[in-house]
DNA sequence: AATTATTAGTGTATAAAGTACACTAAATTT
DNA sequence: AAATTTAGTGTACTTTATACACTAATAATT
């Protein structure tokens, strides 16, 4: 088999579109880019796939270089290689998606600040490459996993409300849920159970603290 | 940047699972290795991504160079690439899942036809690689696809019987399926109608045949 | 100490969707 | 003419989803 025109000028790639739930809005991470091309515009973080990286070892090493965060729930989106995506070069992009419980999305400090940030989902700067098109893929696949899956209890802390868990969904579908039906529904998954504490926070009653049976593992359900 | 270690050992390619249903079994694609690794290993059929083609431009090239069929359903799978599932070099690899109709799977004369052959996916013979693991989550994405999208359709000829439409869906789900609940589902979904003409064929009554309205697309449902 | 504000927590009735089930119709073969 | 085979049709029941309003417990205010 002889050598392919390719040698000089393929990269394969990950794409990371990372979401956690911030001030009650979907929010992603991107960071500025240092190097042409599209050099100081907002991306999404990633990195090279390395000789003898997996694909997803690539993209959560990509995630903890560029956030500090690790131990989250990361999948994978797609692929994306047409050509001309990089004016420069030939790459080939499999996507990710993670999502960030709101209580560990300290960035790590490694990072320059201001070339890392948090973006709302709604309001999100221009974007290098195709990196628009990965997200409004990441978004739809989130916004109809929460229908058939246990995907938002991935968005959870430790230990977590039933008003949080929610908001959470209430914040992804972009509408109102109604309580009792939300109740019984997260319930009858049998994915969760009660802690036994309480969490007190302003001038009501506390609520009940829930914690995930199976932290991690995502149910596919009906 | 400076060159990336991969330049004499990266590939990045396609692998088709190539569906069909024959004599009623679930059925996929097959082609015999010509070079090593796992020279005269049945593999699945696929291609090299050139340089300014497409990922999808590379697998329909591949499934229409192996099978000569075109225009039919493909949908990309997932991105396999784990350091060692090819013992001589790194190779990336976009899964695609295709679904041909029963009515089109003359295979092109040009191929070498012991080299090619389709396999009841319950007997299949030992896979070259990880294609084994490739089939298996493409079957794993039909089953669920069935249950949530008009997907089962795009296993027809041009003009079908609601009974034809049903069989598909048992075969593919493995079990009997109700016909008076089946049918009652399938024309609630507005997706097929009826052509007028009639089907005769053996010592029974002669059954309406149907057209897709919108061939090629595939609905979610739910 | 009493009042107010705020979120937590609970059940039932109705609507919609899915499932189970059996006979008649129309053709071909004998 | 009879037998065989698949096409074609409706209703009752079960399960799931949806709509909806009040009491409970705490903190802050008076």
């Amino acid at each position: 088999m002889t050598q392919s025109p390719w040698d000089r000028s393929l990269a394969v790639t990950t794409d990371i579109v990372i979401f956690t739930i911030r001030d009650r809005k979907l929010e992603l991470l991107l960071v500025r880019r240092a190097a042409a091309p599209f050099q100081g515009q907002w991306a999404l973080p990633g990195g090279v796939v390395g000789p003898d990286e997996g694909l997803k070892a690539c993209a959560t090493r990509a995630l903890d270089e560029q956030t500090g965060v690790s131990g989250v729930y990361l999948e994978q989106l797609y692929t994306f290689g047409d050509p001309g995506r990089d004016p420069l070069r030939r790459v080939i992009s499999i996507a990710y998606y993670a999502l960030v419980p709101s209580d560990r999305l300290e960035l790590r400090a490694s990072a320059a600040p201001q070339a890392v940030g948090w973006f709302a989902l709604e309001q999100l700067p221009p974007l290098a490459f195709d990196h628009c098109e990965i997200v409004a893929l990441a978004h739809h696949r989130l916004v109809s996993k929460l229908t058939y899956s246990t995907i938002a209890f991935q968005f959870m802390g430790e230990k977590f409300t039933l008003s949080e868990l929610q908001a959470v969904h209430e914040i992804i579908l972009a509408q109102r849920v109604d309580k009792r039906n939300f109740r019984k529904w997260a319930l009858a998954l049998e994915q969760i159970e009660p802690t036994g504490e309480e969490r007190r926070d302003g001038k009501h009653r506390p609520a009940q603290l829930y914690r995930l049976k199976f932290p991690g593992r995502v149910e596919i359900i009906r």
